[in-house]
Order: C-alpha cells, then structure tokens, then sequence
DNA sequence: ACTGTAGCGGACTGTCAGTCCGCTTTTTGG
DNA sequence: CCAAAAAGCGGACTGACAGTCCGCTACAGT
C-alpha cells in the first residue's frame, strides 16, 4: 500500500513547480527550496520523491508532455495525410509546446548528462519520426535526430521574437525536403 | 598600454582552462577554482579578464574554433564543387570539431543564457550556411539554424559510440536533402 | 487502540561562482 | 633613474544552492 500522503505531496511538489517555472525567466531562478516553500513540504520529501533537480524536471514535463499530446490529438485532424503532412504536424506541435512551456522545457535541456534525450517523450517522438522516415531511404534514425534537433528548446528560444508563421514556414520548408514526396521513390 | 603580465595571464588561464576541460569528463567538474589553480593565478584574475565563467567558456571555444578552421582550411580541397557539398564539408567539419572538443563544446551548451548561439563561430557557420542555402528557395535562415542543430554538441555527444561512417552517411543524406540537386531549380 | 514502519521536515554540509580590498607590479613622466 | 600613479593581482570571504541526514510524525495493518 502506497501511503496517501506520499501521493498527495508528490502532485503538490509538481504543480508547485508547474507554477513557478511557469513564472520564471530563466530556469535556473527556480531553486529546490522555492520548490519545497510553494508545495508547502519539505526539502526532503521532494528529494525522496524524484531523487534530484534533474529528476523533478523530467516529471514534469512528462507531465505537461502527456497531457499535450492528449490535448492536440483531440483538436487535430484524426489522421494526416501523406508522411511529411504527419512530420509536419509532429514538429510543429512539439514547438508549440516548446513555445508555451518555455522555462521547463530550457531547464530540461541544461538538467544533467544528455537528459534531453533520456526522456519517454523524445524517445516516442524519436520513434514516430523514424518510423514515417525510414519508408523513404536511408539514415531514417539520424535524420529524426536532425528533424528533433530543428524544434530544440533553446532553438525555439533563440527565435522566439519571429512571427509564427515565418517559423512554420520553415519547418514546412524543411519537412517538405527532408521527407521525399510521395512516389519520388 | 597594455600591461605586459596582463595578456600572459590570460594566456595561461586559457591555456589551463584548455587542459582541464580536455581532461574533465563532465563540463561541470571543471570548478574556477581548478582552473586557477591550474594555471597559477588567483580566481579574481580570471573574473577580471573574461567576466565569468561563461565569458571564459567562449574566450576558450572562439580561440580552439578559429585555429580549427585555419587547421582545416589547409588540409582540405582549396574550393569545393556543389553547394551541397560546400554544405555537408562545413558540417562535418563541425562535427569533428565538437567531437575533439568534446566537454567544451558541451560547457558551452550550457552556459548562462542561449549562449550557443551568442558566439562568433555560430554567426559565421549560420551566415555560410544561408549564403549557400538562400540561393535555392526560401527560409534560408531557419534552415541553416536547423542544419546547424543537428550537429548540436549534445546530440554528437549522445551519438558518440555510433561510427563515424554512420553519422557521415547520415550527414550526407539530410545535407542532400535539404540542399536542392543543382538543376532542380 | 497499538505498534512497526514509511515518510516527513528542515537544519546542516560541501561546493562553487562571483566579489572585494589591501598589496604588488608595471608604467609613466619628470 | 626614481617616485608617484595607475593598473592589476590574489585569495579570503559571501551568498546561494543541491543534496543529505536523522529524530520525529502520522499512516496502515491488525
């Protein structure tokens, strides 16, 4: 039996963090005692909780990840056309996501050893991707990496004052190369 | 007048710095305290010359990058033939170069605030890259941030114990890709 | 109710980036 | 060549933060 109270403080820790790295500029403004202080616990029940900073920031975005895609499948068009209109629409969901979840998703990047891609989400993005590429040619692998590597967070930071649809286009543009047109087998 | 000591000691300090992070496997092992140490001088000396870590971190990646580029510039065909491979030859060029310069290029990354791309070799590489690219269609600049992206210090780092053929190939492949056959204008 | 234990809190530790100021070295100009 | 001024130096000090530790609390099973 897991005790109640472990629970109840675990989705207190997280949506406390939720909120203050909703309200931070840089990631780093958001510390473990800020953390414990807004939950209402203490310190250590958020280290017994996800072992360390970077394991905290991972739960929650595998959170907000989740809950995105849930969100998105239901607004979306059930099922995409040809594969770069379903690349398209991978990518450009994960830089909306990127966009509004801005400090947590910078905070992943910079938790630990290579965490940004240790990580379910990636891993399914990464999946999908070399999935729909590998119909067309080679290095399917390789290139998801690349075409995830277009929608980094700080990437998605760095042009953060373009307009939405210069960046789609790009992506579009990108996809559209990147992916070969139907019968160009 | 500069004073003469002045410039020796930043010389030795990126120097040690050099050797350290050459040493270090994780960016963060390497403390401003070791790298005084290192290099014999006391830690306010290096504030005073390069601001803060991140101003030393860049001081150090702009000197390895330029004399990366000369080393290279020598060894390679004086002028290559199509755009494409003018593209893939900067690229692969900058895999190297983050892979021989593995824990720096990583520190980087990492440093204070969208550092990567606040950096003089990133403007140059960005600038080639859409010269190349904008003759063939638009969103010249978003591609060139992407292609750069994937040869992002820590996607080589979490590719690093693929071969190096794989990675080239793959390279190769995206580079054909998202620069246009010659004709296919 | 009673007891064993999982879980809690927050004081404590170690580490590190960055600051500060009295002291030393270099430059300058007489 | 020498003294005064300026520039730079070093390392003790500070503040902040991640992560640990252990005596205490409150939950769950009986």
């Amino acid at each position: 039996m897991v005790r109640a109270d472990k629970t109840r403080n675990q989705e207190a820790v997280l949506a406390a963090a939720g909120r203050l790295f909703d309200a931070a500029h840089d990631p780093d403004d958001v510390s473990m005692d800020a953390v414990a202080a807004e939950a209402g616990v203490g310190k250590g029940t958020i280290f017994r909780g996800f072992g360390d900073r970077a394991g905290l920031i991972r739960a929650l975005y595998e959170q907000r990840a989740a809950a995105f895609v849930v969100q998105t499948r239901r607004e979306s068009p059930a099922h995409q056309g040809s594969p770069a209109d379903a690349v398209y629409f991978l990518l450009s969901r994960l830089w909306r996501f990127k966009r509004q979840n801005r400090t947590l998703a910078l905070s992943l990047d910079r938790a630990g050893h290579a965490s940004p891609y240790r990580n379910e989400s990636y891993e399914n993005a990464h999946g999908q991707l070399t999935a729909l590429l590998s119909h067309h040619g080679e290095q399917a692998d390789f290139l998801a990496h690349s075409l995830l590597a277009a929608v980094r967070s700080d990437l998605v930071e760095h042009l953060h004052d373009r307009p939405d649809e210069e960046i789609a286009a790009g992506v579009r543009t990108l996809v559209d190369r990147v992916v070969p047109a139907e019968r160009a087998r």
